[in-house]
Formats: C-alpha cells, sequence, structure tokens
DNA sequence: ATGGTGGCAAGGCCA
C-alpha cells in the first residue's frame, strides 16, 4: 500500500497538478495538508472519479487536510484532540483496510513564525496534544502512521542553509527538542530510516529562486508505529513535481508499506 | 534592512 503526504498549498489552485500526479502515481491513500477550502468547495468528484474515496476537513481560506483512499475511509476522526477551542483545521484520521489495517493521520503542523509570541505558543502547544495523541497510537499496538508538514527542521542536514533558519520557528532548539519528543516515544521517521538525507528536501521557497538553487529544507515527515514499521518496503521524495508548472512550494513524500 | 513569491478571496493574512 502506498501512502502519501502533500501539502498542495491551496486545493483550487492545485487540483489540476494533483490529478496529473494521481493519473501518472500508483497511490492508494494521499493525506493533503493546506487544501485552503471549505468542505463545500472541495472538488471530491475529481478525486472520486478516479476512485478515491474522500474525507475533508476544511476551513475557509487557510489550513484545511483531507484523505483520499482508493480503499475505504473507516472511522474517520477530525481535529486533534486536547483543545475544545482550536478552531483550526489541521488534523484527519483514518483507518484503511488492505492485507493489514492501517491508521493513517494526516497532520499540518502550525508554522509558529514569529517566534517567540502567540503563534509560537499555539505551535508548542499543539506539539504537547500531538505528543499525547502519539502515545495513544504507540499503545494501541497496531499499524499507524502520522504524516504530513510538520513545519520542523529535525537536523542542520536537513536544510540547505541551516544558519538561514537558526532563529525561524522550523528550526528553533525548542521545536526540535518537541519533535524529537514525540519520534523518540517509539516512532521510525520514515526517510531518516531508510537513508542518512543530507540534501533532500520536500520543501522550497517560491522567492528568491530556492528551488533552483535547491535551497529546500525537509519539512514533511511520516512517523511510523512500530508494527507499522515493520511493513515499511520503500520511500520515496516526489521533487520532481517541484520543477513543473504552478507547482506546490512542497512536494510528496510516499510510503510503501507491505500491508 | 529590505524585498523577494504565491494562495485565498476580495483586504489583508498567512506562509
Amino acid at each position: 500500500m502506498k501512502i502519501a503526504t502533500f501539502n498542495i498549498n491551496g486545493i483550487k489552485a492545485r487540483h489540476q497538478a494533483l490529478c496529473d500526479w494521481l493519473d501518472e502515481s500508483d497511490v492508494d491513500v494521499v493525506l493533503l495538508q493546506e487544501i485552503k477550502s471549505v468542505n463545500e468547495n472541495f472538488p471530491s468528484e475529481l478525486f472520486e472519479d478516479r476512485g478515491y474515496n474522500v474525507a475533508v476537513h476544511g476551513q475557509k481560506g487557510f489550513n484545511g487536510v483531507a484523505i483520499l483512499s482508493k480503499l475505504p475511509l473507516e472511522d474517520v476522526s477530525r481535529g486533534l484532540p486536547g483543545d475544545e477551542s482550536d478552531e483550526q483545521s489541521r488534523w484527519i484520521e483514518a483507518t484503511v483496510t488492505g492485507e493489514r489495517a492501517i491508521r493513517v493521520c494526516g497532520l499540518y503542523l502550525p508554522n509558529g513564525n514569529p517566534a517567540p509570541g502567540p503563534k509560537y505558543d499555539y505551535k508548542l502547544a499543539w506539539m504537547e496534544r500531538l505528543r499525547r495523541r502519539a502515545e495513544e497510537l504507540l499503545a494501541a499496538e497496531e499499524p499507524a502512521l502520522m504524516a504530513g508538514d510538520y513545519n520542523v527542521i529535525p537536523q542542520p542536514e536537513d536544510a540547505a542553509k541551516p544558519e538561514k533558519w537558526e532563529t525561524d520557528a522550523l528550526f528553533l532548539p525548542q521545536t526540535r527538542e518537541a519533535f524529537r519528543k514525540v519520534v523518540n516515544l517509539g516512532f521510525t521517521e520514515a526517510l531518516r530510516a531508510r537513508t542518512r538525507s543530507p540534501g533532500v528536501y520536500t520543501f522550497w521557497d517560491y522567492q528568491a529562486g530556492a528551488w533552483n538553487r535547491n535551497d529546500g529544507i525537509r519539512i514533511d515527515h511520516v512517523l511510523l508505529t512500530p508494527q507499522a514499521a515493520d511493513l515499511l518496503r520503500d520511500v520515496e521524495v516526489v521533487s520532481e513535481l517541484r520543477g513543473r508548472e504552478k507547482p506546490s512550494d512542497h512536494v510528496p513524500v510516499v510510503v510503501d508499506l507491505e500491508a
């Protein structure tokens, strides 16, 4: 089973590019972030026509996550637990069953800039809620993954120019520590597990020719429970999409699970 | 130090 995470930066502007990729790839499940759309305006038919089931957790203008799946989506849950007052749409999860049942969680972790400030406080609080949900997933001792735009550069080697990010919310020591706290509960970070991955990025800013100079960062991650890590066959970053017409500033990360 | 780009949606906000 191939499961992808992809921050598409606006479904309205990107549905054609997304469909082009779906038509030429063989992904079974796609976790989308930054759809920037309310549920009613999400073009579900485009994906249903291609054999995908669709679950959306949208929001007007910003954020928004969704799941596309060729397998039925069961037990869909929207919103990260732990704060009833949080109105931002950044989390969606569901169970997909091929040879094995996998719990897939799609997430769009807050950017957090400028730091310090209320947005950074929100990011850290969100990461603490993520940690608590992560503990529950591990306790279930079943195949599960949390994939998405984490807005975290885990290590200096995950940025072409780490010095540029020193005071940025994506790379501050507190951010990296909070991410480590989640991973070290017992997850396998899929790409890091497969390669040392220096020079492998998933985001290039639209500005200043970042793509042409390969001035990227690796901030889209797939975290696997031990039971899912046992099923890991392959990991791929589809960086080629970043060079196409009207690209997202992120590219997909695809894991292939024996499931 | 500033500005550099892009999406949503219709004026800024967010990244």
